[in-house]
RNA sequence: GGGCCGGUAGCUCAGGUGGUCAGAGCAGGGGGCUUUUAACCCUCGUGCCGCGGGUUCGAAUCCCGCCCGGCCCA
């Protein structure tokens, strides 16, 4: 095994056996020279980042040398090797340093180890920092410590891990060899801060409240079911958060708001994903116009994140979410949409949505009618920020009828380059009303309706107690983070997306 | 669920009208090289061509089924 530099290449062996083999080889040898391949800790005193800040274009000339030391540490993402002189190139989350190795430098037992570095192995180094003869900013280095082996090769250095289901799959990769994914989890983690910090100066109260629900509301959704052992009960996992954050309403909380997981048992394409992440916010004394200028607020201020401004593209075209947003109602869309006016009255909705290549069930009412229309016709085509206004009664059993008209709600969906990113109400208060639009949901699914909202005995006995009036809204957060930064889908958002396991 | 496209070396991809079609680059092994920027030069190279059937003297290639993925539609 010592001898294992004296070989050619293994016949019989595939080319990843003769890849892992090799690197075997060399942590053993590290470790029969007494070098342990994977360290405990180190303590790099700078970044990537940090240097070429502190180094930028001009401040160095070309082949001088600093005074300054400085150890790094990184992923060893390419080597230049020319006999007594290599330059490794080191990834560190901030970005990449080019190590300058000689062995006059290191002498010839370290430059020996440093042979001994592979592609995709962590090390620590320090040195000088220094400028090459062509211009890179590097650390000429007197110390080299393998800090973790890798036993398995990166993928190509220069197109990256393409397959978007490996991409996936080992997001690690994509990491390593993609900046992409860097963004989008620094995008997330900019949203979610500028929320928190947005709502907290708001004297909103950040709460959790149970994933496990034995009555899965808030939302017209299938949930998943799991089951708890011990009490012997089947549980579903939550499709929205909305009823218990309405509980905390009840107890006098006035404004909440949660960000969390919700899990809807349905299909997956570039906007829907089995778990998502979602906010949802409570204000009590406030309705649905509140709910607008918030939904304007929050979302320009995670585009100032994100994008630092409010007008970008987004799949090409470009989109401004400067506020006040447009506001258009389902009803007089749909109607301008078919040419004629559309009403919850008329009885040849079914005929007229056909007529416009809907496919209607003969089980839905009027309300659901317009809605599909409304989805069909409009939605997609709607690209500036737009509050849809104004949805039926019968789709939407948890809002406030309309102050003006009563068969209508005062419900409001956000859409944003085509993409439904948030949905608010002025919220139901009344129990007896709540109650029957259970008992209405009941019946529907009586007849066979799948995704109708559950009947709640609990929360109403919490609405019988009295809760105060209210905005809440619902903003997704992965489609939201889709339009800011531009992502072509909802997975590329999500780290590790939902995949069929890879040996089916 | 339907349509289209794809799955070939660890990675990125050629080959596809059946017959030296098992290929290239990167990565990897061996050798050389003290200023590279996807370094370069010489050298080595065995992989259920997604899986299972079928057609054929012969299948990565044609046919059928299945699995996995992408895009579009429902």
């Amino acid at each position: 095994m010592g001898e294992g530099r004296e070989f050619e290449a293994h016949e019989g062996l595939s080319r990843e056996a003769e890849v892992l083999r090799a690197r075997r080889e060399s942590m053993e040898r590290l470790r029969a020279s007494g070098i342990e391949p994977f360290a405990l800790r180190f303590a790099p005193d700078t970044t990537a980042a940090d240097l070429h800040a502190e180094f930028p274009e001009g401040t160095l000339a070309n082949d001088e040398a600093s005074g300054r030391r400085a150890t790094a540490a990184g992923r060893v993402v390419l080597a230049r090797r020319h006999g007594k002189l290599t330059f490794l190139v080191i990834r560190d989350r901030t970005g990449d340093l080019q190590l300058f190795c000689e062995e006059a430098t290191l002498g010839p037992q370290a430059y020996a180890m440093m042979e001994e570095v592979d592609l995709g192995d962590i090390v620590g180094a320090s040195g000088v920092v220094v400028r090459t003869r062509r211009g890179e900013l590097s650390l000429k280095i007197d110390s080299l410590t393998m800090l973790t082996k890798a036993l398995r090769p990166l993928p190509e250095k220069w197109h990256g891990l393409k397959d978007p289901d490996l991409q996936q799959r080992r997001r690690y990769l994509h990491l390593i060899a993609d900046p992409t994914p860097h963004f989008y989890a620094e995008s997330r983690a900019k949203v979610l801060r500028a929320i928190r910090s947005a709502l907290d100066s708001r004297g909103y109260l950040e709460v959790e409240t149970p994933v496990l629900q034995a009555v899965a509301g808030g939302a017209l959704a299938k949930p998943f079911t799991t089951h708890h052992n011990v009490l012997d009960m089947d549980l579903k996992l939550r499709i929205s958060l909305e009823l218990y954050l309405k509980r905390l309403l009840v107890g006098g909380l006035e404004r909440v708001y949660e960000i969390g997981r919700t899990f809807r048992n349905e299909g997956v394409d570039r906007e829907h994903n089995p778990e998502f992440t979602m906010l949802e916010l409570y204000e009590a004394y406030g309705d649905y116009e509140t709910m607008m200028r918030m939904a304007e607020d929050l979302i320009a201020v995670c585009a100032e994140q994100v994008r630092a401004s409010l007008a970008f593209s987004f799949r090409g075209r470009e989109l401004d979410l400067t506020p006040p947003w447009r506001r258009i109602t389902v009803l007089g869309s749909v109607s301008e949409a078919v040419g004629e006016e559309v009403t919850l009255e008329r009885t040849d909705l079914a005929s007229l949505a056909e007529r416009h290549g809907v496919n209607v069930d003969p089980k839905w009412g009027p309300g659901k009618i317009v809605q599909e229309l409304f989805e069909k016709l409009v939605e997609k085509s709607l690209w500036e920020p737009t509050f849809v206004c104004d949805f039926p009664r019968e789709v939407s059993p948890l809002a406030r009828p309309h102050r003006e008209n009563p068969s209508l709600t005062e419900h409001f969906d956000v859409v944003i380059g085509g993409v439904e990113l948030a949905t608010a109400f002025s919220e139901l208060t009344d129990p007896d009303e709540q109650r029957a639009k259970f008992e209405l949901q009941a019946a529907q699914r009586q007849a066979g309706d799948e995704e109708t909202h559950p009947f709640d005995e609990d929360f109403l006995t919490a609405l019988e107690h009295g809760m105060p009036p209210a905005g809440g809204i619902g903003i997704g957060i992965d489609r939201l983070l889709m339009v800011l930064t531009d992502a072509p889908s909802l997975r590329d958002l999500i780290m590790f997306p939902h995949h069929r396991p890879e040996d089916g």
